[in-house]
DNA sequence: GCACGTTGTATCGTAGATGATTCAACGAAG
DNA sequence: CTTCGTTGAATCATCTACGATACAACGTGC
């Protein structure tokens, strides 16, 4: 009986092929190392193996590894830029697939009432929603989803002028909770009957002089809210 | 020559058993069917295979199928309230990381001035930028990446005090271009040499007067700022 | 009691990914 | 010219997930 976690894992594709976390340790270590037998001995694999792999991927994403047989100590391998730019990008979609998947969440039950675009409105037990969908209908029963981390809180004097910001969301409610962390903070907010949660630096705690009854004001962009079906 | 892009995959784990996209699958199919034998077969799998994977994940997750064996039609199967919550919960993940792998970033380059807990301040081009980090070193290079669905376009006039937001990180710039969706735009805003990325609605491009050259203020939350290392 | 379609269970075959092994080709350094 | 450790390339073995197949067990309805 454990606890259940979220898992994301990421991937870079082009022309049907992908670069995965595998194809990340291989490069990463032929970096390190200047050679791709070295690399594959390091990691327990074939280098057989790793070559064709490799070729399999500048197939699709050009040039990573010049490789040069022969020369002084034999020869050796080095990544080219842009294998070290798309080693990069993997590294950030891997952190930000990460962090959505360890956020908490705050999860809303809804119908929605009107669709424009990628955008549609949901009317939930806090009030009407907005969120950007993936092929919802009129009357669809969904649910809403907000990552702690797109959740803005503020003091209720500084509730701004709603026609000011592009954050289209807003609500407001009384602290319940605040979870500590080392010095991100996890802040329960209830608000119409449903809890939101929010992650909250420790000095904006300070700063907002945020404690538990407090009032305050959730703020939240509708691009940073997804809608999905309920099963 | 094709487009690179980034893909998430979503799973959730619990005793080292994953439940992916494939279980979903059949999953769902169970629940429309109402059998596994009928599932499978739809879904152009062995039978018996998806009863020991369902085994597997009951193993580790619960009980999740009802199968009965024998009856009017033979028997049949259904999903359990546990099984239902699990898809919901799948669901919700699945969308969430599709969404942060595909929503448009910006990149920031600095290195590490100073770190508190799970935060650290990093000097950039347009200035120190607070973020969530894992695992960085005073002095690292590290590359700053912060979403564009987490990102709050304002009116300059409205800058709020910055000691009545938990949005700590902000900064003005000039709207560099408007790239037009459906009913969601990307704002690309020139600031201190960096363009940032905003996914702003078409009602808040319209509220706030947004066009190219205008002058705005960007905000957004450390805890929505990931630091990576830079290889 | 019999028919029916499902669940339970075991065995076999297949396909794909991967490691293990082997040998040739290479080219700078001494 | 020889040495050295690499790249390049082919072949075989292994492992694992999965489908295919077959048969028993079950229980409601006729």
């Amino acid at each position: 009986m454990g606890e259940t976690s979220g898992l994301g894992r990421a991937a870079l594709v082009r022309d049907g092929v992908e670069l995965g976390e595998r194809d990340v340790g291989l490069l990463r270590e032929i970096d390190v190392t200047g050679s791709v037998a070295r690399a594959s001995t390091n990691l327990g694999r074939s280098r057989a193996r790793a070559l064709t792999r490799i070729e399999e991927l500048e197939s699709a994403f050009g040039d990573l590894v010049e490789r040069q047989r022969g020369g002084s100590g034999g020869g050796g391998s080095r990544l080219t830029d842009d294998a070290t730019r798309l080693l990069n990008r993997y590294e950030r979609l891997q952190v930000a697939l990460s962090a959505t998947a360890h956020v908490p969440e705050t999860v809303l039950e809804g119908t929605v009432s009107s669709i424009a675009g990628e955008l549609a409105d949901v009317e939930t037990s806090v009030g009407t929603v907005r969120g950007l969908h993936d092929g919802v209908s009129l009357g669809d029963l969904v649910q809403v989803r907000i990552g702690a981390d797109s959740l803005t809180v503020l003091e209720p004097a500084a509730d701004p002028d709603p026609d000011s910001t592009s954050a289209r969301n807003h609500l407001s409610g009384i602290v319940a909770e605040i979870e500590p962390g080392e010095t991100v903070f996890t802040v329960h907010i209830e608000a119409g009957g449903a809890i939101f949660r929010a992650l909250v630096t420790e000095d904006s705690v300070d700063r907002l002089g945020l404690a538990e009854g407090c009032g305050v004001v959730l703020t939240w962009k509708a691009t940073a809210t997804r809608l999905t079906h309920e099963v």
